[in-house]
DNA sequence: GTCTATACATCGATAGAC
DNA sequence: GTCTATCGATGTATAGAC
């Protein structure tokens, strides 16, 4: 928690909290791949993530209180990576092609791994809720998305439903009938275009009527 | 198979069949309401299936071979529904009227039953591959929608695929953040508009470089 | 923290009698 | 076709040694 500890005891306990976070991130690791390898999300058993991370199935309880609490630790897991990849996007000063920019990058995310786009964007799991501090980082997320659209003049529901639709569209697509490839990201372009498009006739119409 | 042996037998094979599809077609219905009431579709087991028609969990095997065989008439039964309620759309005579109904009516479909919507058109479940005569059925329904697509003049992949992201994009925001609802069924309009507007766009500017 | 051992409930699936 | 009985695997959980 400080450093106020650190002259008489050199960090036991943040090696000791340091060792157990390391585990707890090989644990989430082995979790992902075996996902990804085999069995789909539901299809993991806690017995082969156990043996992956060579611990018996019972020593996971000491880092997981249940199977949902580890499918939490990788909703939170893959939030986390989505976020440290959208802050690492290039700069780029106009917000259209901003814009352009963030949608692609969304798109090939979700290529990227088909099971974490099932666990972050699908809700396909029985009885799985995320935890209100795993789901605070997917409303971190959401907060980009809608800044990204602020940033194009987009602030109402409905245009921002627009928006969230063909993004989800995309990536759904991506996922479901090319995944690893890049199919729909190749489209995104033309689609946040025809969106923007959208937008600047709503605008005008608006401004016509008034 | 025949009618060769109709004379001397009354029809008890085509009898025996039909109350055969009967007890099939009930199971399935009860599949599909456990999956809405409670447990999502991984979520049914067999057991409860098949107290739900008064049969003991083995006796199922003599209807399904696998749990998988199970889903894989669910799907089938999902896709003819589909079909069953798209050739039931009213006729329109203009083909972008008829293709923002079309839309307008598979959002509203995907909203109406979200279970439905995820064997249907996402791939949830571990190890399900729908059997070629199943995906008939889908390949059937996919026929339409080009067919709708091609009345308003798209026939190039890239447009099917901005089309298709679209689509799904909004059934699967309608399933995921207004089930039973229709918040993403109310923007279907605007979504086609802009999508037609794209396309003359792109049509234009193909004729003026020739 | 990790282990062995064990318990319980549930699940899909199979064998074999009728 | 339907049943009873049973199997192996699973998730969940606990007790107790080290």
């Amino acid at each position: 928690m400080s450093r106020l500890d650190t002259a008489a005891d050199p960090q036991p306990v943040d090696r000791r909290q340091r060792r157990r976070d390391a585990k707890l991130a090989t644990i989430v690791a082995e979790a992902w791949d075996l996902a990804r390898r085999d069995y789909g999300l539901t299809g993991i058993s806690l017995r082969d993530v156990a043996e992956r991370v060579d611990l018996r199935q019972p020593s996971l309880y000491a880092y997981f209180d249940s199977k949902l609490a580890l499918y939490d630790a990788m909703f939170a897991d893959g939030y986390r990576q989505l976020l440290e990849q959208v802050v690492q996007l290039p700069q780029v000063d106009d917000p259209r092609e901003a814009l352009v920019r963030f949608v692609e990058f969304c798109v090939r995310f979700s290529s990227d791994d088909v099971v974490r786009h099932q666990l972050l964007f699908q809700r396909t799991i029985p009885g799985f809720e995320p935890s209100p501090e795993s789901y605070a980082l997917a409303l971190e997320f959401f907060a980009i998305g809608r800044q990204k659209l602020a940033a194009v003049g987009v602030t109402d529901p409905d245009g921002a439903d627009l928006f969230t639709g063909i993004v989800a569209g995309f990536a759904a697509q991506q996922v479901a009938n090319d995944p690893g490839g890049d199919r729909w990201v190749r489209q995104s372009r033309r689609a946040i275009e025809m969106f923007l498009a959208d937008i600047d006739r709503h605008t005008k119409s608006r401004k016509a009527s008034r």
